[in-house]
DNA sequence: GCACTTCTGCATCGATCACTACGGAAGGCG
DNA sequence: CGCCTTCCGTAGTGATCGATGCAGAAGTGC
């Protein structure tokens, strides 16, 4: 485990687990869950195998650790766009982020949430149902901010907040794919400006 | 190989290629290219894995035909959409096509194109460049189509074929993602709608 | 210093990976 | 029929998969 509980102690970790859940959440954006190995995962986090079990338990529980890292990190740009005034905000910064993420020269291109296991064999069906839970979830999380707007007279009347959800996270995911194409920033930015220029689409 | 040339004849082969090639197709299509094994794949090709080498080489060919039978069959809607008369007609074609194909009842979610190796290993980055560089195909002949829709006045004098070409496919690859997420067809087909009734976003 | 706990490196586990050598079986053609 | 070519089932290749057993090393608390 990493959560340490008062300290019954006896010799402490030889590496700094932080690090390299950081290192091994890189392998999995780059590689997907399933073509990632042990051997390449254990290789960028600098620690054997040994190591990496007695810390974060399996591959799986890796994954979901190194999951809620990219969520808390590279894909933290979500939480502050819902906290933009206005829906058009809300948009406009999801957007941004995304292309932001998904196209960064220092590190994997697309998205760890779409690319970690979109298909999988049997045995990673847990974690591609973790991440399409991860997909759904961010999903109604947009909706439910503008369900809020609709409320606050932000969007027209005859908008839909659930197709409006629909419709940005289509495209986020959209741009995750593109990105991971090789598509480069500034033609996704033009694309997404002519998406913004219509918003909202009733 | 599978294309006989005259017949020098011996014992004829106990099995339908072309059927076999289709249920390989389908098994690359929920799992991934990495995701599905030879063993799962003859298993349901209902062939030895030593027929399968010997009909189409090695996994990585047998997923090239694969991928070709799977343009020119669930995914021909593109040829399809380019061939409408109108701009907004290619569009709607489009991503009516990708909603049929990715959310049909009788087949795997989502699509071959994008989960197949969206993410893999070193051993899978030949197949993950492969639909890479159909994907990106597939937005030049849109961009193209849109070109000549351009030139023909079917567009507004602002619109600019490649962001708009760029615009569609990741809504296209943004509904396979959403497919693979478990999204219904209905939900998709409505935000698509609330998509095109502001087309072209200039 | 001593006992205790934990970490780490080495070696390896069985399972599965993609792939193939071999030999008998089966059909086309003379 | 007999020959020849090809197919196909069995069995097994070395490599790699994720995951561990073991024993010694290294700290902590007394």
């Amino acid at each position: 485990m990493e959560t340490r509980k008062k300290s019954p102690s006896g010799r402490p970790r030889g590496f700094d687990a932080d690090q390299a859940l950081e290192r091994a959440m890189l392998v999995f954006w780059e590689h997907g869950y399933e073509g990632a190995s042990l051997a390449a995962l254990t290789d960028a986090m600098g620690i054997s195998a040994t190591s990496m079990y007695a810390a974060f338990g399996n591959k799986q529980e890796l994954f979901r650790k190194a999951m809620e890292r990219y969520a808390t990190g590279p894909s933290d740009y979500l939480v502050r766009a819902l906290e933009q005034p206005t829906a058009r905000g809300v948009a406009t910064k999801l957007l941004a982020g995304t292309i932001r993420t998904t196209t960064r020269p220092s590190g994997p291109q697309g998205c760890l949430g779409v690319q970690g296991a979109l298909a999988a064999s049997d045995s990673g069906r847990e974690v591609r149902d973790l991440l399409a839970d991860w997909r759904n979830d961010s999903c109604c999380r947009i909706q439910e901010r503008f369900r809020r707007a609709a409320d606050e007279g932000d969007l027209p009347p005859g908008a839909d907040p659930a197709v409006l959800a629909r419709y940005v996270t289509t495209l986020a995911f959209g741009i995750a794919v593109q990105a991971a194409s090789g598509v480069c920033g500034d033609e996704l930015r033009a694309m997404a400006d002519a998406a913004l220029r219509t918003w909202p689409p009733v």
